[in-house]
RNA sequence: GGAGAAGUGGCAGAGCUGGUUUAAUGCACUGGUCUUGAAAACCAGCGUACGUGAAAACGUACCGGGGGUUCGAAUCCCUCCUUCUCCGCCA
């Protein structure tokens, strides 16, 4: 959630942040209406507050009263709590529905997009912030797509996923199998060496947590659904890793945690078609290693660099092409303030698959998460981010496409050592 | 899954026959006095959220969560969650 604060002090940065995500004049008129409901908000709590004191101030006197023996009076004083009472009920009672109308405006209100943001309506209006110099690979007319490649070499089994589950449940098997480990492994072992502490957290949340970093409400769709236990499945390791962190008060301002998680990822994804839902390149579950970061707002787009150039230095050993897009507005997720999009190309369906999403949410989570930092005596909101690094089925879509040869698939050195040393997948 | 016990401030721990408890006390922490410095001792401060206020300060709510009884609830009632002990089951 932005914070009312900074709507309060700040309200033309907030309404230019919405005009860069498209909303119209009309829209935008929610800021208002928040502003407006906030004071009502108060007005209400100035006066239950001070009907209450003034209860309380008559129920302790009752108590004075009953020990001293004068029932009497007691009884009178009686009379006039239950008046007051009355009153706070009343009160009580309109305020609930000022503070439900105005929870929801802000939870209708996304993150401000950084001045960075490019202006836009659609993917097709993302920068392109760091292009493939290198000319991209380009493959015989025999080159087979992916999942071709996968009945070769026996790597994953898309029907047998719908037999056991449905459509968009891969099967991993053999070689396939393997290398999804391979990957994760490298993953992993890369994230370490950048710092990063690992976790492995649970793959079902409750309902706080999706609140929490924003899945809830909203986006419920997009996530599987435990009936019976109230749990989702996590969409992304960010829910339960970012969770971590809620209802914390970090103890000083001098701090920086970085945490790094594998978990698979099951998404609902309603939409789109043909090639593009084919093999590996939209599933309902994939592998994903996330790095997640806590920071202090002052050093947190230094963080987001390292990120990013983590990130590009994967790809870069793994031998993929790639290119980097910076969201335009439209494009942009709702509780994120910026995100760069990675993308490697497939050279065998001669398209870019987005394979990572690196975003500072800045204040926009911590304020839900309730995740503070102590600055002497005062208390601020941290900065969250998190990022991709990296997921792995759309990776391992365009490692095969790209490595095809006559020899098999050529397995990328780096990742060599977790494939029992072999240099091909034959 | 069955039976029982318990959840109080950063930690430990009283209160739990409803009203001087404004949540005692100890430890930890912060500031001060003392000291060459430190320790000890002593004094003071020490939770979160929202609100009023220029500020000092004050008000309201919070004793696992939610609801109820009452003029008044940490204390009584209901419900949910969690932890512990015993039994059962199990990779």
């Amino acid at each position: 959630m932005v914070e009312i604060s900074v709507i309060r002090q700040d309200v033309e940065r907030v309404k230019e942040g919405l005009k860069v995500r498209n909303w119209s004049d009309e829209q935008i008129q929610v800021i208002d209406q928040v502003l407006e409901l906030d004071d009502k908000r108060k007005e209400y709590q100035v006066k239950i507050d001070g009907l209450k004191e003034e209860s309380n101030k008559y129920s302790k006197e009752i108590g004075q009263l009953f020990k001293s023996g004068k029932q009497s009076e007691a009884a009178e004083l009686k009379q006039k709590v239950s008046d007051i009472k009355e009153a706070v009920k009343t009160h009580e009672e309109e305020s609930k529905i000022v503070m439900e109308t105005l929870e929801n405006l802000m939870f209708s209100v996304p993150n401000i997009p950084n001045p960075l943001v490019p202006k836009g309506h659609s993917e097709t209006d993302n920068e392109v912030f760091k292009a493939w110099e290198e000319e991209l690979p380009v493959l015989g007319d025999e080159a087979k797509p992916h999942w071709e490649l996968a009945k070769d070499y026996n790597l994953f089994d898309m029907e047998l996923g719908v037999k056991i589950t449905g459509a968009g449940f891969p099967l991993y098997r053999g070689q396939g199998a393997k290398l999804q480990r391979a990957l994760i492994n490298f993953f992993l072992d890369r994230a370490e060496t950048a710092g990063y502490e690992e976790v492995i957290p649970p793959h079902l949340v409750n309902e706080e947590s999706a609140r929490g970093t924003g899945q809830l409400p909203d986006k419920e769709g997009q996530m599987y659904y435990a009936e019976k236990d109230d749990l989702y499945l996590i969409p992304t390791a960010e829910v339960p890793v970012t969770n971590i962190f809620r209802n914390e008060i970090l103890p000083d301002a001098n701090f920086s945690h970085k945490l790094c998680g594998y978990t698979p990822c099951f998404r609902r994804e309603a939409g789109s078609y043909g090639a593009h839902v084919r093999g590996l390149n939209r599933v309902h579950q994939f592998d994903k290693v996330e790095i997640v970061r806590v920071e202090h707002p002052d050093n947190s787009y230094a963080a987001l660099e390292e990120m990013i150039e983590h990130v590009a230095s994967l790809l870069k050993d793994l031998g993929l092409p790639y290119r980097i897009l910076r969201l335009c507005g439209g494009d942009l997720g709702f509780t994120s303030a910026i995100t760069y999009d990675f993308e490697v190309y497939s050279a065998a369906q001669k398209r870019w698959l987005e394979v990572s999403s690196v975003s500072n949410f800045e204040t926009y989570q911590s304020n839900r998460l309730k995740l503070r930092y102590k600055d002497g005596k005062s208390k601020h909101l941290a900065h969250t981010l998190n990022g991709s690094a990296l997921a792995l089925a759309r990776v391992v879509a365009a490692l095969l496409e790209n490595n095809q040869g006559s020899e098999g698939i050529e397995i990328p050195e780096v990742l060599r050592p977790y494939m029992g040393g072999k240099t091909h997948i034959a």
